[in-house]
DNA sequence: AATGAATGAGAGTTCATTCAT
DNA sequence: TATGAATGAACTCTCATTCAT
């Protein structure tokens, strides 16, 4: 009973530390990736002990998959709710297709709000090609599910609507790539809204 | 007899040596990335000591760079020369296109034949992201290259010169990186097409 | 049974290994210098592995100096606290005189006691001659200490009180180092009384 | 035939040569002693390669022991001869007491004016305290064929002559110790001066 | 919930040296 | 006379992890 008192007492600054760890090791995994990433300058930064750490997250991976859970529920994956939220099948076509567009453009300025999200996923996602890679799988059916859903929504309006998919996923990661190698020196959204006109056929401007 | 006892000390040339250390170095940090490759693995698979290895290049970081410089020889940066090559100012903008679009097809289909190279690039441009990756400037100083040059190339008949080369660019890369990540099962060439007919505008089946 | 089973990873109270570890580095430090110092050694001595002593002390350079804190606090820098206890300035010159080669005396009876401290002390002072050297600025600032002390000291007595304590330095540091190269053979507070007799001008024998 | 003509034709550059790797190998040495001294950097300071040294010295104590060598011919060792030469058995114990401290002052002189070469010497003669030291045995002959000498000159007018030998040593050494760890910026000349009229028991300034 | 102690494995790098050329 | 290639051993140091407390 004690013991659940002071179990009660310490959750909210337990929950608290949790997330310092998650967020500076999202910092770092971003900053470095996975294979660059060491417990040691984690624990520093957070003021503890690496064996501190792997108290919470059991091990290294461990960690890296909290990580990844924790920034899908905040990131692009949105993308897949918002659409979502935002089908209407039986709307006509084209205000679907407005919709569809808006929509990305809903996320692409959520991601330039937090680079530090959109750097993680961006470096993640490339060394995450690598089979043995702990994030391989995670990629791997993240990318195939987004795929999947994009064709289906570019289907009303897209002669091949795969290909479409595709060439709006390769936009948009593409495009956040050269974002942050140029350190954000130029407008993503306005970018983005180019190539998704082109994507769509239609004049950007009248946007 | 006697001058088969001779142990040769495994010579094979020197240079051929300095070759397949390239190449195996260009493999493995194709799979992992510089900061997950280790000189003790490549030692092994070149059938020599760590030491060995950095007589011939000093430093891991001076290995990567030499990975990079025979790449850089070999791949995609042919884009820049081809384009060269390939390219007269006074024939009509109709002709430039096709014949522009033509040589980012002839590159596609060379780096698909190469796809060493190709998960090399992918995955060492997004590591080099952080600016205190080793080749960060290296990829900063190529990408800004490939950007300006694509820009002059795509004026004569794009609206926004600028964005319709960032849009080339993150095709290139973006469709590259889900080909690796789709283990190569689908046939690069063809969508790369596709979305190249859509930056022109044109009707790809025409191609 | 049990409890015996559980292997208690020689733990030996933390403190008390600490004190062992740096028992052995001064011996071997002493023995060979600082250059000449390998972790490798120290491990093997103090049964251990390498990322055990690093554990404690951080860095070869921080075990260094944590041997030479510690010899600081017994060794011959108790020359500063005897003199300060046994300095009356109100005494007559004579007595003032008498009182400091006494306590000089002391010091070198203590130093004969622990050769290994003795030892390290002359092979560090000359190895730290060297400007990039770790202990460099820490010999440097103790020796202007000593001379500065000592030359407040023979002040009341001595014609050139600075150069009277550079002999003063200058003999302890060089008869201790005949000392040690003749394997001890020879009474060091007997040829460190007759050379003191004649910094003072007296005879010795009178003591 | 030929071939000796080549060689001869060589032979002067190839003097020079051993002699520039000696001086940059004396300089090396006397900074960060022998432990600290390493091939590759007198290599790089040679415009050579390490088995180049090597091709002239067969391994590095070889080299360390040809660097004695030449400074034994040019150094402090000067002074045995120095002192032979000076030598007068049948000249008034006075004028060779005179006679000895001058002959002194001239070898502190020399040093003065080449502190690369005391350097190695203070630098060294620490290192060799250890039995294990390649120049253990040399250091060891050494001082006591310089001890007994002083001994014997000091015989005529000093009570204690082997004591006085050993001061005259420790002195020497530990003011040159004491100029080096403080840049050469006190006048070592004066100091052994005062030192040595303090040994012999007479006015300095009279000198 | 977190620490201090320790480990085995491995990191990149330097060492003096060998050997064929 | 000197080099380029290579080695085995050693170097300091970092890694993720374990375990008792």
């Amino acid at each position: 009973m004690a013991i659940a008192a002071r179990r009660v007492r310490n959750r909210p600054d337990g929950n608290k530390r949790r997330e310092h760890i998650l967020d500076e090791a999202q910092r770092i995994i971003g900053e470095r990736g996975y294979h660059g990433f060491g417990l040691q300058e984690l624990a520093e930064r957070c003021g503890m002990t690496r064996p501190g750490l792997l108290h919470h997250f059991g091990t290294k991976d461990g960690l890296l998959i909290e990580v990844l859970r924790r920034a899908e529920a905040s990131h692009e994956d949105a993308v897949i709710k918002l659409l979502g939220y935002r089908h209407d099948p039986s709307a006509p076509p084209d205000e679907q297709r407005e919709r569809f567009f808006a929509t990305l453009r809903i996320i692409v300025e959520r991601n330039v709000a937090q680079p530090e999200l959109v750097r993680l996923q961006v470096i993640l996602q490339a060394e995450a090609i690598n089979q043995t890679h702990p994030a391989h799988h995670y990629f791997q059916a993240r990318e195939a599910a987004k795929l999947e859903l994009m064709t289906a929504y570019v289907a009303p309006f897209a002669a091949h609507p795969g290909s479409a998919a595709r060439q709006i996923v390769a936009l948009m990661n593409g495009l956040e790539a050269q974002w942050l190698r140029e350190e954000m020196r130029f407008d993503l959204p306005t970018e983005f809204d180019r190539a998704m006109a082109m994507v769509a056929c239609r004049d950007p401007d009248r946007h």
